[in-house]
DNA sequence: AAGCGAACCTGGCTGC
DNA sequence: TGCAGCCAGGTTCGCT
C-alpha cells in the first residue's frame, strides 16, 4: 500500500482529527509489530498533545508537546482508520473501516480528547511505531536517509552525483531509501516508464564522467515529480485493498502506465508491457518506449 | 564494498 | 471445496 503518496494521503486524512488533540488512552493489543514497542510506550503518550502531524519519507511523524516525536511506519499493509465519538466515520483519505475478522489485526488504538479514536490495523505487521527524543537526524531510522523527492533537494545534480559509477540497476538505485526517501516499487516503475528508461540500465547512465547529470537524469527527476504529484492529487494510489469508503476502487490505478499491466498494451505505443524480477521484486516496463 | 537473495508475516488469488 | 503455489505496497540482515 504505502509509498510516499499513500502516506501523504493518510497524513492529510488524519491531520485534521489529530493535530491539537491529546491522547487520553492508548491500547496496545500486542507487544510488538515489526519491532517491540518501546518501554512504557502507552504511558508516555497519554496526556501528550499532538502539535503537528508531519511526514518524512514513508513515516508519519506526530510531533508531541514534550518535544518527542511519535514515528509510525505503515509497512506493507498498515492502515489507519478513525471513528468519531458518535459512531463510525471515515477520514477524508477514504480508507475502509475494518470490521469482522480483520479486527484481529487491529493492533493499536488511540483515544483522543476531542472524541476521536484512531485505529491502526496491520495484517502482515511490517509496520512499526516508536518514540524519538531529541534530534531526529541522529536517530538510527533517519540518519543517512535520502532527500525528500518533493523538496528542492532532489535535483538532477544530486541524483547524478549519487549515481556516478554505480553498476546497480536503476530499479534498485531508486528503491534505495538512502538516495531518495519515499519511492517504492510502484512509483519507481512508473517514473522509469515516464522517463523512457529501462529498469535494468545501470544507475551510472544518469551521470557523465564528470558526475554531471545526463539528459536521462533530467528526464528522470522530472518524471519522479510528476508521478508523485499526480498520485497525491488523486488521493494516493490504490491496489485492491486500498478501496474507498464507498467501495469504489481507488482512483489512481487507472492511470498506471506499466505497474501490474503485464501483457497489456503500452499506452503510448501498443507493445505488450513486460514483467521481470529484479532483486526479488517485480519491475514492469515497455520494451519499446524504455531503453 | 556494493549488490543480491532471503527473511520477516498474513491474506488473496489462481489453477489443479 | 480443498489445497498447494505464487504473489503483494517495505525494510533489514547476512553472504558473496
Amino acid at each position: 500500500m504505502p509509498e510516499l503518496p499513500e502516506v501523504e494521503t493518510v497524513r492529510r486524512g488524519l491531520a485534521p482529527f489529530m493535530e491539537g488533540a491529546a491522547f487520553t488512552r492508548v491500547e496496545l493489543r500486542r507487544a510488538n509489530l515489526r519491532f517491540p514497542f518501546p518501554e512504557r510506550f502507552a504511558e508516555r503518550l497519554v496526556g501528550r498533545r499532538i502539535e503537528a502531524l508531519d511526514r518524512r519519507a514513508k513515516y508519519l511523524m506526530a510531533r508531541l508537546d514534550d518535544g518527542a516525536t511519535l514515528a509510525m511506519h505503515l509497512g506493507m499493509t498498515g492502515r489507519f482508520t478513525i471513528e468519531l465519538a458518535g459512531g463510525a466515520a471515515n477520514i477524508p483519505g477514504d480508507f475502509v473501516y475494518q470490521t469482522g475478522r480483520n479486527a484481529i489485526h487491529d493492533h493499536v488504538l488511540f483515544a483522543l480528547d476531542n472524541g476521536v479514536s484512531v485505529r491502526f490495523n496491520d495484517a502482515r505487521r511490517f509496520g512499526y511505531m516508536t518514540l524519538i527524543d531529541g534530534m531526529l537526524e541522529r536517530h538510527p531510522l533517519f540518519e543517512g536517509i535520502g532527500v525528500e523527492p518533493l523538496s528542492n533537494e532532489l535535483t538532477p545534480e544530486y541524483l547524478a552525483k549519487r549515481a556516478a559509477g554505480k553498476i546497480a540497476p536503476l530499479k534498485s538505485f531508486l528503491l534505495d531509501q538512502r538516495v531518495i526517501a519515499g519511492l517504492g516499487n510502484i512509483y519507481v516503475s512508473e517514473a522509469l516508464f515516464r522517463a523512457g528508461l529501462r529498469p535494468t540500465r545501470p544507475a551510472a547512465v544518469l551521470a557523465t564522467k564528470s558526475r554531471a547529470p545526463t539528459a536521462a537524469c533530467e528526464r528522470l527527476v522530472a518524471a519522479i515529480l510528476v508521478v508523485l504529484e499526480e498520485a497525491i492529487l488523486a488521493g494516493g494510489s490504490s491496489l485492491r485493498d486500498f478501496a474507498g469508503v464507498n467501495g469504489a476502487p481507488g482512483y489512481f490505478q487507472h492511470t498506471f502506465g506499466v505497474y501490474g499491466r503485464t501483457g497489456e498494451p503500452c499506452l503510448q505505443c501498443g507493445v505488450a508491457i513486460e514483467r521481470i524480477v529484479q532483486s526479488g521484486r517485480s519491475s514492469f516496463f515497455c520494451p519499446r518506449c524504455q531503453r
